[in-house]
DNA sequence: TTTTGGTCGACTGCCTACAGCATACCGTTT
DNA sequence: AAACGGTATGCTGTAGGCAGTCGACCAAAA
């Protein structure tokens, strides 16, 4: 039997490649701008993230600019990388995107999902779940992530799914945060999400999806409402001050 | 009376910025592309493109990552950028996408579009006939675009507007090629849909986009029917091959 | 003939170095 | 006191260079 005979059928191994430099360092900037290491509005120097992360300029150079085409940093020309700085109007512009490209998906979802991607939904399903009740706010957040990505790829629309992930890596960053309260009751919402799904109703899938995601967006709203202790107006430093000498 | 009073008064000169290397070059290869001298599957050759447009390494290095980005040319880690393969699949797909993306706009640009939008609208449109009835198809296709574009800038979203341009722009190196057949009737359409967002009708607005943007989408279906000559079924030529020595 | 091992060439990924620009600082002028 | 011009410096944008890696090609073995 030849190789490629049985290429496809299984997942693919996917061997761990040693990803290039850059990707490590796209993963590591994301992760310092989520965690809140580095602040919105800050300058990002590259050779000063260069030297933090251990290794050069260029694959900094090269993650900062895919990180601007993401919307998590601006670059200035000739000024340099900033951290992006989330408004609340764009928020909500955000989640309004992702409204609509998830609503589409799960119609497109329940019109072509077979069994076997109804039992992945429930498998995931189940997951998020679990990580819930045992108080896994990142393993729940992460399922989420995947479930929702999962229901993107069954709407057989590849570019669709494309853009619908690169929108909602960006509201996970705005979205963390209120995963907490947000608790069971999203999960319910999956729950009927995957029912009308694998029953085939196009209307009602799309239905629940929009709540769903209405659902998120009313609760990053409010808590917004709660905390408008917005630390600081950006004290937007576009360059760093001449050491005094 | 300072500078900063007038700010955002008028139309900001735009100072023609001498846009750094690596967005001309971004410009450069999608022009290369667009107009067919770089072919689907062609490897391309970093230091070829560099020398091939009197700069160095870098800035395509950093350019054809951008293009990645969004989806013109494909990026094999170790391996190097090829000229992304349009299937006929994808283009329905991608009109597919262009389809809600655009209803939305115009669902939204009726609801908030003001007097002075709809001037602007009639005022394109305008241009976008006269260029039809000149038999300027490169005109015709650019005021199209610059048209939709209006439109769901109209929208008040800008994420929406944004990941619609986005779209857009590799619609448009499938679109091209059709414009000519498509002809008048596009702009009759435009004429309505302006109309319905100055009458502030969004379901009117709504549906006369979904049904433009099908129109557009059977166009191109119908096109690709008739000449399924695919000069060549991908030779997708990995790496150069050695010369004989 | 098909498979396996090895060599060569080419290209990518990364690092280092340099030139130009933009900002901050500071002395001078009005 | 405020505005102006000169100067220094940090940072970006670009270039060039080196090592690692992948594919093509070829020879030997099964």
């Amino acid at each position: 039997m030849l190789l490629s005979d049985q290429a496809g059928q299984t997942a693919a191994p996917k061997i761990p490649r040693p990803a290039t430099l850059r990707e490590s360092v796209i993963e590591a900037i994301q992760e310092l701008i989520v965690s809140g290491q580095l602040k919105p509005g800050q300058h990002l120097v590259e050779s000063e993230l260069a030297e933090l992360l251990g290794v050069s300029r260029q694959p900094v150079r090269e993650a900062l600019q895919q990180l601007s085409g993401e919307g998590w940093v601006d670059l200035h020309p000739g000024q340099g990388a900033f951290v992006h700085v989330p408004t609340v109007e764009e928020a909500d512009q955000l989640l309004a995107v992702r409204a609509l490209l998830e609503t589409e998906s799960a119609r497109l979802a329940a019109k072509h999902a077979g069994e076997d991607g109804v039992r992945r939904l429930r498998d995931l399903c189940a997951r998020g779940i679990a990580a819930v009740q045992s108080d896994d706010v990142d393993g729940a957040v992460a399922t989420n992530s995947e479930l929702h990505a999962l229901v993107t790829a069954l709407s057989g629309n590849k570019v669709l799914a494309e853009l619908a992930a690169q929108v909602a890596r960006r509201v996970r960053w705005y979205h963390t945060p209120v995963a907490r309260q947000r608790g069971m009751a999203s999960w319910d919402e999956h729950t009927s999400l995957i029912d009308a799904i694998e029953a085939g109703d196009e209307r009602r899938a799309a239905k629940i999806m929009r709540e769903h995601t209405e659902h998120t967006r009313a609760s990053y709203m409010e808590q917004r409402e709660n905390e408008p202790a917005e630390p600081a107006p950006a004290p937007v430093r576009r360059r760093r001050p001449r050491r005094l000498g």
